[in-house]
DNA sequence: GCAAGATCGTTAGCTGGCTATCCTTCGATG
DNA sequence: CATCGAAGGATAGCCAGCTAACGATCTTGC
């Protein structure tokens, strides 16, 4: 067991992460006209230029199905994206992103970018290479905690 | 500049890291019948056994006053705190956790060292010394891109 | 002493996460 | 071929974060 000073600090730590990076993600997207989480969304639909299904999409959101529904609800007003009937099964529909959407790819990465350089630009290159595995040694264990198995998607 | 692949790696780590990490609390929170956020709501105010304002509490919670307004408006109905007039200013309201809500407090805190020590435990003692401050470096920079400085809480 | 500005707390309305539930459609089985 | 279970998507309701804006109150300045 971790020393309990270390445990404080490294909740508190994780807390504040946790929302800081949400709130700074939430100033570079809406200078696109992007809220947090739609983002990561057009990126995936970008990946798939034939489409993915609804719930191929919150998986790789790692989000819950319903959640995938409502994004794309409120996405759906902004035109990044059109429905198709997949062939053969009337329950599936192809999320397939548009020509708009997939000209603000390059900004969105632009802003990751500059996040990540500000998050993590300041270590040096060994410590990076170590918070980066800490970060996803920490992430499978909590996924396993979790009993999930949802792909890291984004 | 840091590495294009890096980035994006960090990035989706984090990304995990902030629902994985809220996912799990809100598990454990769950068996004392809280809700993610909550937790530190009354952590925070066991800080204080004299009781703290709303826009205190919002401050040490790194929060807007609304959603502590309406985080204690949920949290209200069990009894774990009540709320006394300031002597002198009629406008403000102090929060004093009750004894109901000090036994709590423990347990808050086993579910706390319990997922830190899911989350960084399989780290060596230098890696655990690295990560830590480079969170909380990370922290610091994403405060003062926002031009933040709220005190980081819990 | 009165008016203008600042501060405290609340309410309203937006976003996004979840679970539970329902409808439609497909597949598998009798 | 008819039915019943499984799967895809959508809907409803809960929680929590934010900004904008309001009434009440205190403070400041004239």
């Amino acid at each position: 067991m971790v020393k309990s000073v270390e445990v404080m600090r490294v909740n508190a730590a994780l807390n504040k992460m946790s929302q800081l990076y949400r709130v700074a993600k939430a100033r570079r997207l809406g200078e696109l006209g992007l809220h947090p989480g739609q983002d990561v969304l057009l990126w995936q639909l970008a990946q798939e230029p034939d489409g993915i299904t609804v719930t191929e999409l919150a998986t790789r959101l790692g989000v819950e199905p319903p959640t995938a529904t409502r994004s794309l609800a409120r996405l759906g007003a902004g035109g990044w994206f059109r429905r198709e009937p997949v062939p053969g099964d009337r329950r599936q529909v192809r999320i397939v992103i548009s020509e708009e959407g997939l000209k603000l790819i390059p900004r969105i990465e632009d802003a990751w970018n500059d996040l990540a350089d500000q998050i993590i630009g300041s270590a040096t290159v060994a410590e990076r290479a170590i918070v980066l595995s800490a970060l996803e040694r920490a992430n499978d264990r909590l996924r396993a905690d979790l009993g999930d198995e949802a792909p890291d998607g984004s």
